[in-house]
DNA sequence: TAAAAGATTGACGCTTACGTAAACGTAATA
DNA sequence: TATTACGTTTACGTAAGCGTCAATCTTTTA
C-alpha cells in the first residue's frame, strides 16, 4: 500500500506573484544556488522546499545579506553531515551571525528612538501653531 | 570681548579612521549631497556636524537605506522652516520610516530565533556525539 | 633642500542584483 | 486555427557604491 502524498506546486508566475519578486528574480535566485526547482519539461516547478528558502532568502535579503552570504549559510546549514567539526564550524557560524543581528538590533533600536525624539519635537510645534492661531 | 570657542575638525583621514570608512567613501557622500566639509584652500576639513551625519549616515547604510534615502531624510529634516505644512510632511515621512523600522526589528527577530534553533540542534547532537564516544 | 606623507580632482573599473528585450516553444482558449 | 498567455534561454543594460589608478599640489620632516 503506497502512501501518496499530495504535494502543491508552483509556476514560476505563481510564486512570484505570491512573494512579490518578478519571475527574473527568481531565476536569479536559481542561477545562486540557491533555489533549484525541479523541471516538467523545459517548465520550472516549485515544491514547498523552494518556498520555505525563498522565505528565508528574502529575510536575509532585507536583513542586509548579500545572495552569495544567503547561499552560504544554506550550504553550511545542509552540508551537516552530523560530524563533529561540520557541527562546530555550524555553531561558530551562528554566533558570528548572531552577534550581527544584535548589532542590527541595537541599530534599529536607536534609529526608531531619533525617529520618536525628531516625531515629539515635531508634535509640539505644532501644538504650538495651533495654540497661536486660537 | 570676542567669545572664542573652539571647534574640533577633522581632516579627511582622520575621520576616515575613526569611522572606518575609506576616503573615497567620504567624498562620495560629499558628492551624494550629505556631507559638506568646509574647505582650507582646496583641503577638506571636517566639523562636529558632519561626525554627527556621517554617523547617522552609516547606521542608515547598515539598516539598509541607500545613500539617496539617507540624503532625503537629511534634507526633509532640516528644510523644516517651523512651517505646519513642512511639519506635517516630517510627521508622515517619520511615520513611515518608523513602520519600516518595526517590520525590520520583527525580521531581526525571527532570524534570532531561527538561529536560535539551528544552535540548539546542533548543541544537542554534539552532546550525543561525546556521550557515545565514552 | 630633497624626499616622503597627505591631499585633490578626474576618470575608468568592478560587483551585485536585477530590468528589459529578443527570439523562440508550448498550451489553453476564443 | 489563430491568438493569447505563459514559459524558456541568451544577452546586453543599468544603478549603486565604492576601489583603484594617475597626475598634480602642498606640507612636513629628515
Amino acid at each position: 500500500m503506497t502512501k501518496e502524498v499530495e504535494y502543491k506546486t508552483y509556476t514560476i508566475s505563481e510564486l512570484s506573484k505570491a512573494f512579490d519578486v518578478t519571475p527574473r528574480a527568481l531565476r536569479l535566485y536559481e542561477e545562486s544556488g540557491i533555489l533549484s526547482p525541479k523541471r516538467e519539461g523545459s517548465k520550472r516547478v516549485y515544491f514547498e522546499r523552494d518556498k520555505v528558502r525563498l522565505r528565508l532568502l528574502l529575510r536575509g535579503k532585507r536583513l542586509g545579506y548579500s545572495l552569495a552570504e544567503i547561499k552560504e549559510l544554506f550550504d553550511i546549514y545542509e552540508s551537516n553531515s552530523g560530524e563533529e567539526g561540520q557541527l562546530l564550524l555550524l555553531l561558530e557560524t551562528m554566533e558570528v551571525k548572531r552577534k550581527q543581528l544584535e548589532t542590527k538590533k541595537i541599530d534599529v533600536e536607536i534609529a526608531l528612538q531619533e525617529i520618536e525624539k525628531v516625531t515629539n519635537t515635531a508634535r509640539k510645534t505644532l501644538k504650538e501653531i495651533s495654540a497661536t492661531k486660537n
